[in-house]
DNA sequence: ATCGAATGGGACATCGATGTCCCATTATGG
DNA sequence: CCATAATGGGACATCGATGTCCCATTCGAT
């Protein structure tokens, strides 16, 4: 349903959420998402090209979120690495109805429009906070 | 987000709600919906499987609906072709909280859930007489 | 009975998502 | 200035989704 590089996007944003405003490394958030760490530079160069992260080459360096958890939305993960793709015209480009959907695509499309939405109303702050007692990413027993 | 496969198998359940209870040929579904012939024979025998559909071998035989059109929804052929994985369980494993899921993956499911329900309250039936104008299918200028 | 129409299903082809590897580049710290 | 730590990015490997092909099987009609 979701692509896995959106799955390992989120684990590496909340991850690096959690160490805000530090650095970690590829290979820190490699072991703490349980991303394999060569995709995990794929992913993280997407997430910086969107802007999300920012990298440091070198010694000591590595990636740190560009924004602040209040001012990132799961959709801006979501749409960094694979863009939820609405349905705007029928697949089936017939001209019957210029650019009105058939009811069967104006509902899925409205099924992902839900998704759209709640994702963008969903903050790195709000997953972070949140009083359920896990820890995002389930892990950090250690740290 | 949604597989081309589903989106095949919507297209020829809809067509052949168009003609039910009458049978339709591959051949004839394939040129009404625009799927590829030979791939569209997979998504029918998946459909068939699924027991959404029954087909008829030899001369004057085909594929028509198993059911009527108020009692199959979308999540139904959904299910049937590529079903809506929910998550049930932490992807990383960690036992810190037992089927609990983490806020992210919490909200993700929940995501899934409200499309899942979307789906299941949709038949065949409603998109059908969806009084847009607009044809499910967004053909049949011919009929 | 036989021929032709249609599905059943296995084998194969292609393509993009996922995953790996390698080396160039850049920065830090001694 | 040099060694080392780290990302940038291109090239390649693998795998599953998608798409194609072929032939066996089944049924209707003559």
């Amino acid at each position: 349903m979701f692509s896995r590089t959106v799955e390992y996007a989120l684990r590496a944003i909340v991850q690096l959420a959690h160490v805000a405003p530090d650095v970690a490394t590829t290979e820190q958030i490699s072991a703490a998402t349980q991303v394999p760490e060569p995709y995990l530079r794929k992913v993280l160069q997407a997430l910086g090209r969107a802007e999300l992260v920012t990298s440091q080459r070198g010694a000591s360096g590595g990636v740190r979120l560009a924004r602040g958890v209040e001012d990132l939305t799961i959709l801006d993960v979501v749409n960094a690495v694979d863009p939820i793709e609405r349905i705007s015209r029928c697949p089936l480009d017939l001209k019957s109805h210029g650019d009105q959907l058939c009811p069967l695509h104006a509902r899925i499309d409205h099924a992902l429009s839900g998704i759209e939405e709640a994702f963008r109303n969903t903050t790195l702050a709000e997953v972070l906070s949140e009083p359920t007692g896990s820890t995002p990413l389930c892990d950090f027993s250690k740290e």
